[in-house]
DNA sequence: AGAAAAATCCCCCAATTGGGGGATTTTTTT
DNA sequence: AAAAAAATCCCCCAATTGGGGGATTTTTCT
């Protein structure tokens, strides 16, 4: 009995935080970890009732799907932001998507996770954000390119270091003038590398390109 | 002292399962859910880790998500079943997807379940899976003939059923001139599509919508 | 039957791509 | 130090793409 009175006590000094994830599973999964460090108020599966919770529940934080049924993730987060500038808002997302980060920051979010993060990695998100931070997943393909694997493919497909950065960036969907800018070398230099990559993966179509780097990764 | 006694005694009267599923907090909310009914032995998060832990853990039904990194689910069902046929497979996905469903029913895999179902549900399948029975979930829209995969495209991006045609093509490397002829249509027509294809899903280049058509599944 | 949505087709223009030639400099390896 | 590989840059050309206007016919829905 005293120990549930401690415990009550602890959740009332805890932040609020409410979930939206369709997925009740992982819906679920997410309370239990957020349990130890937060107070999480709500559980929500419909895109709906969110802006609803919210009112009743006033949480300080809530993490939200992208893919939500009913409205989109990032529809809701830019009417939250509206209604509530002070709510702090974390996306939680399987799409390692460049155009949907970008949407995110731009409404602007609070954080981006990816949804193969452990819970260790969202409760330090959260932690963050807490703090009046942004956090977004380190993961993110825009923020960095994965080296560890390289040596893979200059084995097997003798592609030189520099020709995956291009077929990272073209897999972004930059053109060759963009990656010229970003890698600060020539347009005509991408160009080449690009000939060269098709070359060597025996492709002649940027589609063809795409669906490599996907099937293997990169 | 006497009372674990008993749990492990339960522990090992209880059927034996192998969850993988790369996102974490997923995997581990299905295994909490589980654990009241089931002996979870191993949770893998990366698909070429699932055969290996098959044979060192000896599972008696595997719960395996389609999506995996390293290598797709339903190719691992494939291998499962050829090497191990004993073994009872249980596919969880977020995809209501008749492909997937169909190609999950040639494995033939013992059940399709999906991710938003609620724990009881999915506990539900397993029972029936262990009790010899196959179990498919009943949100699956493959039996109604006039809601299939496309119309979740259909409302969620307001794409028309030709767009979803020229996606695919899109996607398989053809030109706007090979879409024309295999669809038997113009060359003009194929690049309004194009266009109109581009404006509802706010991207301006064919590489952002191999991504798109990719990371959905057209 | 009438309205709305989808599918069809057309023109113009700038930019990009894919493919063909090169060449030079820097880095790495032998 | 010499050879090999990687990275850099340049020109030309045809084809395709992306974006801006349209328009007409067919299908679908109410």
């Amino acid at each position: 009995m005293a120990k549930m009175g401690i415990l009550i006590s602890l959740r009332c000094l805890m932040t609020r935080i409410l979930i939206a994830d369709d997925h009740q599973i992982f819906n679920d999964g997410l309370k239990n970890i957020l349990s130890a460090k937060f107070n999480v108020v709500a559980q929500i599966f419909h895109g709906n009732e969110v802006l609803f919770a919210i009112q009743k529940y006033a949480p300080k934080i809530v993490v939200l799907d992208i893919n939500l049924p009913g409205m989109s993730g990032l529809e809701i987060g830019k009417e939250i932001k509206k209604a509530f500038p002070e709510l702090k808002l974390l996306y939680l997302s399987m799409y390692n998507e460049p155009n949907f980060v970008k949407a995110a920051r731009e409404i602007p979010a609070d954080g981006y996770m990816l949804k193969d993060s452990s819970g260790v990695e969202i409760l330090a998100a959260l932690q963050a954000i807490e703090n009046g931070e942004r956090h977004f997943d380190k993961k993110l393909n825009q923020n960095k390119p994965n080296l560890h694997q390289d040596d893979y493919f200059v084995k097997q497909f003798s592609l030189s270091k520099r020709e995956l950065e291009v077929i990272r960036l073209i897999n972004q969907g930059r053109s060759s003038e963009e990656i010229a800018a970003q890698l600060s070398i020539g347009f005509e230099t991408v160009r080449s590398h690009r000939k060269n990559i098709f070359m060597k993966l025996n492709i002649n179509k940027t589609s063809e390109l795409i669906q490599f780097a996907i099937q293997h990764h990169i």
